[in-house]
Formats: structure tokens, C-alpha cells, sequence
DNA sequence: TATTTAATAGAACGATCCATAGAAATCAAC
DNA sequence: GTTGATTTCTATGGATCGTTCTATTAAATA
């Protein structure tokens, strides 16, 4: 009963998602959004209320695709450990793979310090969170397997390979090298089945 | 043989990097640095010539002043092990005492997509590579007192804790509980003296 | 075909953006 | 007190910001 729409929300949402991974939110103009998606502002805004409106959508379509198909498909995994180490160097190829060396969208979103909605920090942390979620759920599976040991601190080490996600994806914005990304992705796998001991200082234990 | 200044650089760079931490470079308007300066923008521009040349000098205020007295000081320690986990330590412990949860300058301009200069990129890789640099001369020294075994790949493991520690600033940003981040500092030196073995992939190997 | 309804574009909105020009203010040297 | 150098403020420039108004287009329904 309408016109029909000349670009689908997938088509939309992809270019903007390019441009609000490129230039942060503060940094992208709607000028730079309606040339992106060559749709014009009323029309965007027609769509998706406002400029945050289409971040919230865009955040969550970036989600939608880089992660759930994902973390379902490594959750299927014989050996947990190797689920773990699947995601992150997933992770990896990913962030070598973008010659603009984007990083992650939702990360960077996790940093930038521009005011912007509620809905938008909360997409983020509920992304973020579904990892650390994926990575738990793998611990607790190589606990019951006897591949890791029962007195493992299940959340602890679920927040730090997160950490560890994390950084290879801040990493990999700056310059580093595959090398050094990977070296960060052992050195958090060698952490696993190694409990903190001998290194801890004596004055935090 | 002229008027003197209302303000020392000092108090002008201090102030301005609060404004840039809280809100971020594209996020942080003229209006927000003179109000929160009390300068008018053409005092700022007399002195820093653009919005750009103040940001690279609170940068580089910003990072004198958190960084290079630490790394002195912790290089003095006499168990390298034991500096490197005390750095950690510290940026957690500056990250728990900040109430609005700022993270650290450096890494949000690292992850800040907004169109900036160069020469503010410059900064931060300059500033995170001191770090890196720092945790590469304790590695060493450990490995020359026996601390880590003498094959330890120690470029590798300095850009591992450079990722832990970039982890703990991003997540210190998100919610992060206190334990989660001592979480992560704990994973972290639990990964240097446990090389990578059984948990890494046959394929990768 | 006429009507309805949503999607779109163009133009313009006020606000804010970064930046600058010119004058006023201040202090040291003479 | 005059001169000269520098800092500062006021005022404002043009550009761009996010947003909205109005009108047009196109498809579905009657």
C-alpha cells in the first residue's frame, strides 16, 4: 500500500556500519552517512528516528552478524579449549584481514567518549558480554572434561580471555604485526591451565 | 617585555585533558575547552595554533606525567617480575579510583576513529611502545636471573602484557568490577612462566 | 482510475562547529 | 610616560552540524 523501499535496512545498515567503523561516532556526519548510503538524510531519518537511532541499529546488525552465527558454531565444538582458541584467532585473521584496520566496531564504541545514548553503551555491553558468556560456558565444559582443573575460577578466567579479545582487537588497530597478535592469543591460552602462583607477588596474595 | 600569562600551560594542558578524556578529540567542542580552561578560544589558538596542537600537547602531558615517573620507578625494582605485575597493579588501581570511569587517554585515542593529525598518532604509538619497551627490559632481566626460562620469547610476551594491560583500560571503561580486572593482571603473569602447549591447536602448531 | 499511504528528495532551519581578525589590556624596558 | 612585545577578549566569519518541513514519487488498494 506504499512505495516500496528503494534500499532494503541490510543494505542501509551495512554502508553505515562502514562508515560509523571508520570514523567513530562524533566523527561520522550525516553528511558522511546519506553519501555512504546514498539515501538522503529525511529518508534515514524517516527510517531510524535520528543519527543515534541509526547507531543503535547499525551497532546491533554489526553484532548480529560478526558474533551469534559465530560463538553458535565454535559452542558446537568438540574440545572447548580449541572453541577458545578458534574464536580468538577467528578474532585475529579478522582484524589482519581489514586493510584500514578498523578494529571492532563494538570495542571502539566501548571507548569513544562522545556523548551518545544510553541504548547505544548498552548494545555494547550486552554484545561484549555475550563473549565473556561463550567463554565461560567453554571453561565450564573443559572443567567437567578434566581438560582444565576443578578449582578453575570460571568467571576470572572468562573475563580475562575477554580482556585478551579485547586487546588483541586494540592491537591491531595501532600497527602490530600477525606475530604479535598470535603471541598475545598463546600467551592467553598458556594462562589457562597455568594458576597464578610463583609470579604473584607475595604482598596480593 | 610583555603581559604575562593568566595561566601556566600546566593548568591550561590539565584542564583541557579532562575535557578530551571525558568526551574524546571529535567529541570535545572549542566551547567545552574554553569553559573548561577559562581562556578564550583565541588565547587557545595563540598558544596551540588549532584544536589539534592542544590535543597533541595535553597528550603528551598526559602521558608524561602518568608514565614516565612510573616506569622510572618500577625499573628500579629489584624483581622484574614483581615491576611488571606492580605496573599492572597501578593502572588498575588508577582505573577502580576514577569515578567516571575514563580509562586511559592513550588507548581512547588509539581507538578514537575520528579524522585526526598524524602527528596525535604518533604520540600514542610512541607512548604505548614505551610501555611494551618497558615490560620487553624486565622480561630480560628475568631471563638473565633465571626467573623465566631462557627460551622465553620475550618481544612476544612484552606484546602480550602490553594486550593485558590495553584489556584491563578498555574493560576498566565498561563496568568491571574490581576482581574482574585483578582477574585478568592474575592471567596475565600466569602466562609468562607457562609456555604455550597443550592448549594450542594441533593445526596452529 | 482514484485514493491512500509510506518512502523519498530538496531546501532550509537554528545551532554549533573551528577558526580568525582587530582591538584592548598588560607588563617589561627604556 | 612612552615604546614594544605579547596575551587576551570581543566579535564574527563561513562552514558544517543534526534535524525538520514541505512536496513529490511510487506502489497497493479500492
Amino acid at each position: 500500500m506504499s512505495r516500496t523501499r528503494l534500499l532494503s535496512d541490510d543494505v542501509i545498515l551495512e554502508r553505515a556500519i562502514a562508515v560509523f567503523w571508520r570514523r567513530g561516532y562524533a566523527g561520522a556526519s550525516l553528511r558522511d552517512l546519506t553519501e555512504a548510503t546514498g539515501l538522503s538524510a529525511a529518508a534515514l531519518y524517516h527510517r531510524f528516528v535520528d543519527k543515534d537511532g541509526l547507531f543503535v541499529a547499525a551497532l546491533t546488525r554489526y553484532a548480529d552478524e560478526g558474533l551469534v552465527e559465530r560463538l553458535a558454531r565454535l559452542s558446537a565444538f568438540d574440545d572447548p579449549l580449541k572453541a577458545i582458541r578458534a574464536l580468538i584467532d577467528e578474532l585475529i585473521a579478522l582484524s589482519l584481514a581489514d586493510p584500514e584496520r578498523r578494529g571492532c566496531l563494538l570495542v571502539n564504541t566501548a571507548l569513544d567518549g562522545a556523548p551518545m545514548s544510553k541504548a547505544a553503551r548498552a548494545v555494547v555491553l550486552k554484545r561484549l558480554a555475550e563473549v565473556e558468556a561463550f567463554f565461560a560456558a567453554q571453561l565450564r565444559r573443559a572443567v567437567a572434561t578434566r581438560l582444565l582443573p576443578a578449582d578453575t575460577d570460571v568467571p576470572a578466567k572468562a573475563a580475562a580471555l575477554l580482556g585478551a579479545v579485547v586487546g588483541v582487537r586494540v592491537l591491531a588497530r595501532l600497527d602490530s604485526k600477525a606475530g604479535r597478535l598470535r603471541a598475545l592469543a598463546d600467551h592467553a591460552m598458556a594462562g589457562l591451565d597455568a594458576p597464578a602462583r610463583s609470579l604473584r607477588p607475595k604482598s596480593l596474595q
